[in-house]
DNA sequence: CTTTTTGGAGAGCACCGCTCTTGTACCCGG
DNA sequence: CCGGGTACAAGAGCGGTGCTCTCCAAAAAG
């Protein structure tokens, strides 16, 4: 009974639809720390205090925005690099680059899920969720590719990728040795720490148009996995 | 003529080190972006508007201590990797390993210099001065190692690896060859990402405690430089 | 039609960064 | 040694914040 909704609820949806829209669109201008409230509602023509009515707290409006933000580098990651034909250090480079361009092209949205933490901030089972879609993405590629060197793998880190693999249940990622899980983790903080020193300032003087230097690092990162 | 100071002087060196006690103090404790210029003063028993006689801003009080983690850091690193007899790798490990306990140490200090940036901040010469120390300390490391496969660089990368040599002038980081400086900059992207993830939170629910991790990938990481 | 629920608005609390004014203590030159 | 200039702490205050409370109108439920 998707029609039959009453007034309110409809009224409820989209209020909390432009609320979410309205936040979006501060979280892109001023970033996360300068997101308030007062400010979203002042976007609509409310009174701040009727913001609270549909979002409880400053936190849980944030929330949905990282989740929002997952969501879209997941999605970027995924298409980029869907499973059709190419190879797999195709797949593999044309997901990582997705992943800058994202990056590149939300920097506040990207700071918000890959930054400094909010302090008082706990994420739950929907934001953690959605943050895997990109890196098991990511891994999804990596399953099918032969591990490399099958060095030994120390206990604790066997158990580590049993549940990672565990967690992907259903998906490609779950067919992954440990090895590649363990390498593909690698290579997912490698990236972010890629994108995320570009974006914070971190390459400034050096790298600083960072295109060649990402390429570049893309590329080594296929090679150090094998691909 | 240094104990030539007037009481003013001395009082107001002192008292500016007090200031910055307490801002470190309160920055380990709530974090930088709990960091209230009003709560420093109220640890020191002052009005708020006396501490802006000493730091004219927030900002400014929070630049202060992004060099003093910078440069905790730094040392860190630099101490860990000094030359003294050890092997090229023996030292890049240590030094990636002091990197990391650093950061573990110090999660606040470690968010604030490589976290998502301050909105409307930026970074001085002081800053980038400071920020250059660690990672040019591994790069010292590596200088004298043999340069991998010499790909040939794209000319944007070798010029802006120039700039990076021109900039580590006087130091032994100097002698490194750009295919080296770039393959160096890949790790200590590699590496930030390594403890960002860590710290803030994105190894939830996978590889936790992540010592073990952390561990195979610093050796992963000397691996794919080929020490 | 009455009662209950819902969602606005507005005032208010405690905090924030920062500024301005005011009164005092210090430093220095005559 | 003492008067003028200056550095400085304090306090009030401005405009902002997150969040809570009360109040009231409108919608839903009975």
């Amino acid at each position: 009974m998707s029609a039959a909704l009453t007034a309110r609820e409809r009224a409820r949806r989209e209020l909390t639809a432009e609320i979410l829209g309205a936040a979006r669109h501060q979280l892109t201008d001023v970033g996360a720390a300068a997101l308030s409230v007062r400010a979203v509602a002042r976007e609509l023509g409310l009174a701040s205090s009727a913001v609270y009515r549909y979002f409880a707290t400053r936190d849980a409006l944030l929330t949905a925005l990282i989740v929002e933000a997952y969501d879209g580098l997941g999605a970027a990651v995924e298409t980029a690099s869907t499973d059709d034909g190419r190879s797999t250090r195709e797949r593999f480079t044309a997901g990582c680059t997705a992943m800058r361009s994202w990056a590149v092209a939300h920097p506040h949205e990207y700071a918000l899920v890959h930054g400094s933490p909010v302090p008082g901030y706990r994420g739950d089972a929907r934001t953690t969720a959605a943050g895997s879609r990109a890196p098991l993405a990511l891994l999804a590629v990596l399953a099918d590719a032969a591990p490399g060197p099958a060095s030994a793998l120390p206990a604790v880190l066997a158990e580590q990728a049993a549940r990672v693999t565990a967690a992907a249940a259903g998906g490609p990622a779950q067919r992954a040795s440990p090895e590649v899980v363990v390498a593909g983790a690698r290579a997912w903080t490698a990236l972010l720490g890629l994108v995320s020193a570009e974006l914070f300032g971190q390459l400034a003087n050096t790298f600083d148009p960072a295109d060649a230097f990402a390429a570049a690092a893309v590329e080594a990162l296929a090679d150090d996995l094998g691909l």
